[in-house]
RNA sequence: GGAGAGAUGGCAGAGUGGUCGAAUGCGGUGGUCUUGAAAACCAUUGUACAGCAAUGUACCGGGGGUUCGAAUCCCUCUCUCUCCGCCA
């Protein structure tokens, strides 16, 4: 959510940028405005009379203990005249609070001004590709055979214990995926990141502060027994924790290993076969917490942290900058990685990295004091680290030979083996 | 699941109708002292909104009510803790 404060400051500048988004929002920034200067005018009103009230209640408060009771009820009554004015007066401002809010919801993130306009995510911008697409022995295979032939996961059971999209690992293929969650963390701590491991469920205050809530309410599972919603991203236990508060020191590094659960409505075929898209996926999240003056340079740093663990990985793989209409609401700016996943023969995004400078902050209440002692917005950053099933895939299927599918240098010493046969 | 207790500033903790945005202690910040540090002492130290400012208003878990006046009384919701039960 925007500050209104800023909307105001930098209205014309802000319409403008949000065109990168394909947005006209000039209707609700006027509209949010107006609104918005009404609330003060009512403000100023109410809290005009309820001094005044105020100052009453004393006046009556000292009549009474020296005895006069007579002129203490006619000031009652001026009193209760005005806690009635200003009774309505507090209604309405509250009222207009609500429909400013209900406004600001609505206006997405202002895009980095260094974002390309496009439509869609064809109109993304490829910074660079590393690494050779791999050249397979006939008969590749993709990733949905190969678990099934290396008995790496079985689709099945998943189906006939819970449903499509949950997956059981089993034998290497389970040990292989914890080894990659065990390696994902190790080099996130590495580079600085404290660990976490959260609770799987939150509550409506959670989903409110990262902004799934009341919007995306249908991407989430839903225990409506106890009012808990299964985490669709470590994003949301994580950056909650630092729900209405004020940081001392700057950057705060947070990783965690969480399960991430979807219900992901609509959507068939090749597109969303085997491990390409699940319910429930297992992913490592880096997030940070920094100063505004150094948001972008902290970004720059998290890309190339991802980089450096796709490298390891021996993975060819893309970098995009997001065009205006495939950036997230939230986000101001995010760059994109795509491996490529030879047996299927396509691009599988695994990693999204983004700014989303003050604007989940600005719902969270996660402030900071600047050197004049004025509370500020912190920005706050997060990406993947990676998400796991299409890493999976593409290490799988690029890796397999005749002899049996190989695994990286890097990951070896996780997994204990170095070919599944 | 049953019974009980509680929710106050960064933390601990007082406050049961006006003198309370709130005692006191700890912590934080600034200063005095010191070669430096510690200790001691002094000062300062919540957030938001409105206002150029002076200042005003709101906030003592959330919502509602009683009252001229509520941290304090009433209703309601949420959460936490303790004991019992169940259980990895």
């Amino acid at each position: 959510m925007l500050h209104i404060n800023k909307i105001r400051e930098n209205k014309e500048n802000y319409i403008e940028l949000l065109k990168i988004k394909n947005i006209d929002a000039s209707d609700l920034i006027a509209n949010a405005i107006a609104k918005d200067d009404e609330r003060k005018a009512t403000q100023q009103q109410a809290d005009e009379l309820l001094a005044k009230g105020n100052q009453l209640a004393k006046q009556i408060g000292e009549l009474y203990k020296t005895g006069k009771a007579v002129e203490a009820n006619v000031l009652k009554e001026e009193s209760s005249a005005i806690k009635e004015n200003s009774k309505a007066l507090q209604t309405k401002q509250v009222e207009l609070e609500k429909e400013i809010q209900d406004i600001l919801v609505q206006i997405p993130n202002i895009p980095h001004p260094s974002v390309p306009a496009g439509k869609s995510d064809a109109d993304n911008v490829t910074l660079k590709q590393v690494g050779d697409i791999p050249v397979l022995m006939d008969g590749a295979k993709p990733h949905w055979e190969l678990t099934t032939d290396y008995n790496l996961i079985d689709f099945e059971l998943g189906n006939k214990i819970t449903g499509a999209g949950f997956p059981v690992y089993t034998n290497k293929g389970a040990k292989l995926q914890r080894a990659l969650i065990a390696y994902f963390l190790d080099k996130n701590t590495d580079a600085g990141y404290t660990e976490y491991l959260p609770p799987h469920l939150v509550n409506e205050a959670s989903g409110f502060g990262t902004g799934q809530l009341p919007d995306k309410e249908g991407q989430m599972y839903h225990a409506t027994e106890d009012n808990l919603y299964l985490i669709p991203t470590a994003e949301v236990p994580v950056t909650n924790f630092f729900r209405d508060v004020i940081v001392k020191e700057f950057p705060i590094k947070c990783t965690a290993y969480t399960p991430c659960f979807r219900r992901e409505a609509g959507s068939y075929g090749k597109e969303v076969r085997g491990l390409n898209r699940l319910h429930q996926f297992d992913k490592v999240e880096i997030v940070q917490i920094q100063h505004p003056e150094k948001s972008y340079e902290t970004l720059d740093v998290m890309v190339q942290h991802v980089s450096s663990i796709l490298d390891e990985l021996e993975l060819p793989y893309k970098i995009l900058q997001l065009c205006g209409g495939d950036l997230s609401f939230t986000s101001a700016l995010t760059f994109d990685f795509e491996v490529y996943s030879a047996g299927q023969e396509r691009w599988l995004e695994v990693s999204s990295v983004s700014n989303f400078e003050g604007y989940q902050a600005n719902r969270l209440k996660l402030r900071y004091k600047d050197e004049n002692g004025k509370t500020q917005l912190c920005h706050t950053l997060n990406g993947s680290a990676l998400a796991l099933p299409r890493i999976y895939a593409a290490l799988i299927e690029n890796n397999q030979t005749a002899e049996g599918i190989k695994i990286p240098k890097a990951l070896q010493p996780y997994t204990g083996f170095d070919i599944i046969k």
